[in-house]
DNA sequence: CGTTCAACCTGGGCGC
DNA sequence: TGCGCCCAGGTTGAAC
């Protein structure tokens, strides 16, 4: 579910808790697979209990909660995140008291309003919990690990990083190492909004439609922050005082196969590439170099020889 | 290097 | 109602 503007809206919905004291850490029916977990519960929550949340940051799709070194001198640990498809990070009633896999209890403050624990609640249970040291965090969420962030990228980013990559520039734009907090919905977003075919090589696409791209990218993900995210069903993303995001309103092509591109009314196409679904509209959407059709506000162009 | 497939999970929707 | 199948916002590792 959570791409970069679902996580980021979660982030800033946890901000209040910076400053707040953790007191107790609890795994509610952890069936914890070695892999979603770790270290395991109980370590964790021997680490982290009695520490102050020092900060909420956002890296790529992961959220991360910094809790400040201990009164011992021990070093400042990392709490990192990553809600995968259904993973929600919430000051608010989880929907379901099944499937609560995290929950952290805060010492009571006298601000009004404040909230008194944070839950991670993931129904598909995909999702990942783990506490990182400074160097575990570099190895993880670092720029070995993850590109520079969807929000800021830049037409060099993309043409450094993928110039040279025969994928279709569609599947590249969900490499986390290229680029990171792109995922199914805002590539297929953004590549709409670029007016580019999904299936382009990436070898093949020219400066000027990298520069279409970041600028779309940027701009695109930044206005779905701005409404909060996509929310698709009912049981999907919500924020983290849960509310349905509004993003999805402004989709223009995920999810609507078959129904009329907003642009120029062609039908919408679903096709699958690299196992995932890609919607995009065959009229409005070319490979570089071809004619595109009116409709779009775009006039008609030919390859150069 | 790139693609494909399977896994990890739960649950909604659809056809029969 | 029930069953079987397909689908889903993500990531990883193995096989080719």
């Amino acid at each position: 579910m959570p791409e970069l503007p679902e996580v980021e809206t979660m982030r800033r919905g946890l901000e209040g808790l910076v400053g707040r004291r953790v007191a107790a850490v609890a795994f509610p029916r952890s069936r914890v697979r070695p892999s979603s977990v770790e270290p395991r519960p109980l370590a964790i929550a021997r680490r982290i209990e009695g520490r102050t949340i020092a900060a909420v940051v956002r890296r790529g799709k992961r959220l991360v909660i910094e809790l400040a070194g201990s009164t011992r001198g021990e070093p400042p640990v990392w709490l990192a995140i990553e809600p995968r498809m259904t993973g929600l990070a919430l000051v608010a009633d989880p929907p379901t008291r099944e499937h609560v896999r995290l929950v952290i209890e805060l010492v009571p403050t006298p601000a009004r309003g404040a909230a008194t624990r944070f839950v991670f609640w993931d129904r598909r249970g995909l999702g990942t919990i783990r506490l990182f040291d400074a160097m575990e965090l570099e190895a993880a969420c670092g720029m070995a690990k993850l590109g520079p962030d969807g929000l800021g990228v830049t037409a060099d980013d993309l043409a450094s990083r993928l110039g040279g990559s025969r994928r279709g520039v569609k599947v590249a734009l969900l490499d986390q190492r290229a680029v990171a907090g792109i995922g199914n919905i805002y590539a297929a977003e953004i590549l709409h909004r670029a007016r580019i075919d999904p299936r382009t090589p990436c070898v093949r696409i020219r400066r000027d439609a990298w520069e279409r791209i970041a600028d779309v990218a940027r701009a695109l993900l930044a206005e779905a922050v701005r409404h909060e995210g996509s929310s698709l069903g009912d049981d999907t993303y919500r924020t983290a005082d849960n509310r349905f995001g509004r993003f999805q309103r402004r989709h223009r092509v995920y999810g609507r196969a078959g129904e009329p591109c907003k642009a120029c009314g062609t039908a919408i196409v679903r096709i699958v590439q690299a196992q995932r679904a890609t919607f995009f509209c065959p009229s409005c959407q070319r490979r570089p170099g071809r004619a595109i059709t009116a409709g779009c506000g775009v006039a008609s162009r030919t390859r150069l020889p």
